[in-house]
DNA sequence: CCTATTGCCTGACTAAAGTCAGCAATATGA
DNA sequence: TCATATTGCTGACTTTAGTCAGGCAATAGG
């Protein structure tokens, strides 16, 4: 914990104040990041809202000034006439094309002084900071099947399925009613990175029977990061505090991450319990009910 | 390169901001940071500009503000009347413990999602850039002798190498004259780290014969970091774009680290050249004279 | 003891950042 | 079609941040 806080005060103050000042040639901070925001490709006045966080006023008289400035466009684009989008004018892609060599130069001057070892320890270091950094970002909350971020994972759900199973994937013909994923008689949980959809995971609950873990997803942007370890443990608490004693589910042979995955967290393999077209293999964990009150 | 950019936008932005909005607590920012630098112990306004980077009548608008806020008290303790310390009042310790505890929770929530092992990968990544940065940041300028910085660094030569020489260590019995490492005789680098000095080393030009390399010294607190390589290889460089084709130097049998080092940036042992009392070995590397315009 | 310097404080600014309420245009769903 | 929500814009603020010149008291140096 001391060397989070230690690098969260050094490492963050003293490179974040140096990008600050030195990338805004002239410009407020506001305005450069706003300008550098943007990028050659245009954005959406909501997306940069969110993505800058600010204030909705704010944002407006930002984008109005750098219009001012002949740096920026701003047009209602494409269907929703309300939904405005910003891009650079040709000036405004040169100014974006300054920021980009400052920001390259920036980079270069915490390099140069380092031997190449050095450069590559620093690289590797700064990935795996990175990396982690995301991973501890991700934010896993039970949410309705139907709120939109629950269907976009279950659309890439059965979009990946339909992509690797040998037949295709109907989810209609996998005997899961999503909608039945609530309270009391299972959860349907969505994990986030900064409000992007990254995994997902159900829980079927059979009172007096095995709960099922169904509809388990996590998106190739955050694999390797545990998320999909942490929403096995997170639905097999669940569980357990709703009073099951085993845990159950069914998987395809193709998903074999998957597999490996549930081998590894304590499931074996059990006969078919059910008559799922897409199933080959079955597994069964027993729950620890001590276990299920923590959090 | 890219793995530098792509660090400094998205964990510099983003702890950072996590960290700022975090941890003031309601009170504006430079408030919050700068009781927070304060810290348990007090400190000197000095210390707390040059630290925090302010102006002068800013920073004393500040501390009037916590003063009045209860938090702070600023009075004159010492000798010199016209340094002024800041402590923190009983609420402001209170309040300091507050920001400590939050800073621990804070923390706490970038390891909580994390299994045990990715929170010592992250740990370590986190110390390995930060040990990089700093490295990176270390700045080598040539200085005059004379300057505050030159004889902070000649000083704790001295005191360094009276405490591991047998026979305790006299500057003075050395044959060096420090008013001398000046152009076009000689040069004095001074390595600094955020102002601070963390490091020496001195060129002595014999017109002729070959230069000299004297009174190179690296703080404790950046050891392991290149510094010393750094200053040699800069020493070296100088001494080449002067016309010298060699250079050489005496140690002490008790500096071991830098007798390694030596060796292994291309130097070795030739019979004593000169009669210092407080040498045990000499050594002399050829320099290569097309190196010299480089940087 | 006189003078220059150092360290800090104060007043008077400017610029940037951020907030809030209200408005207009457009979508959406019953 | 109509009520409701969404999206963005504008004007009128407040608060923070930061700068500069001038001034006073304590101290160091001759």
């Amino acid at each position: 914990m001391a060397a989070v806080r230690h690098f969260n005060r050094s490492v963050t103050q003293r490179v974040g104040a140096l990008d600050d000042t030195y990338l805004t040639r002239g410009r407020p901070l506001a305005q450069a990041r706003l300008l550098w925001e943007i990028g050659p490709a245009g954005a959406e006045v909501a997306t940069l809202r969110t993505r800058l966080n600010l204030d909705a006023g704010y944002l407006s008289r930002l984008l109005r000034v750098l219009e001012g400035d002949g740096l920026v466009l701003v047009g209602s684009a494409g269907g929703d006439g309300r939904v405005r989008t910003a891009r650079l004018t040709a000036t405004g892609r040169a100014e974006w094309d300054v920021l980009d060599r400052m920001s390259d130069e920036l980079a270069w001057s915490i390099l140069e002084p380092l031997s190449d070892s050095q450069r590559a320890r620093l690289a590797g270091a700064m990935a795996e900071v990175e990396r982690l950094l995301m991973a501890s970002l991700v934010d896993l909350q039970p949410r309705h099947p139907g709120d939109p971020a629950a269907r976009a994972c279950l659309r890439a759900y059965a979009r990946e399925l339909a992509g690797r199973f040998e037949g295709g994937f109907d989810p209609a013909r996998s005997g899961v009613d999503e909608e039945a994923l609530v309270p009391p008689n299972g959860v349907f949980l969505v994990a986030t990175l900064s409000a992007e959809p990254v995994g997902c995971g159900a829980l079927r609950l059979h009172p007096g029977e095995p709960a099922e873990i169904k509809r388990v997803w996590v998106s190739k942007s955050v694999r390797g990061l545990g998320v999909g370890r942490r929403i096995m443990a997170e639905l097999e608490r669940r569980a357990a505090a709703a009073g099951a004693d085993t845990v159950r589910l069914d998987t395809n042979r193709t998903l074999t991450e998957a597999i490996g995955l549930y081998r590894a967290t304590g499931y074996h393999e059990i006969p078919a319990y059910n008559d799922n077209p897409y199933a080959h293999h079955w597994f069964t964990k027993p729950l620890d009910p001590a276990a299920a009150p923590s959090r």
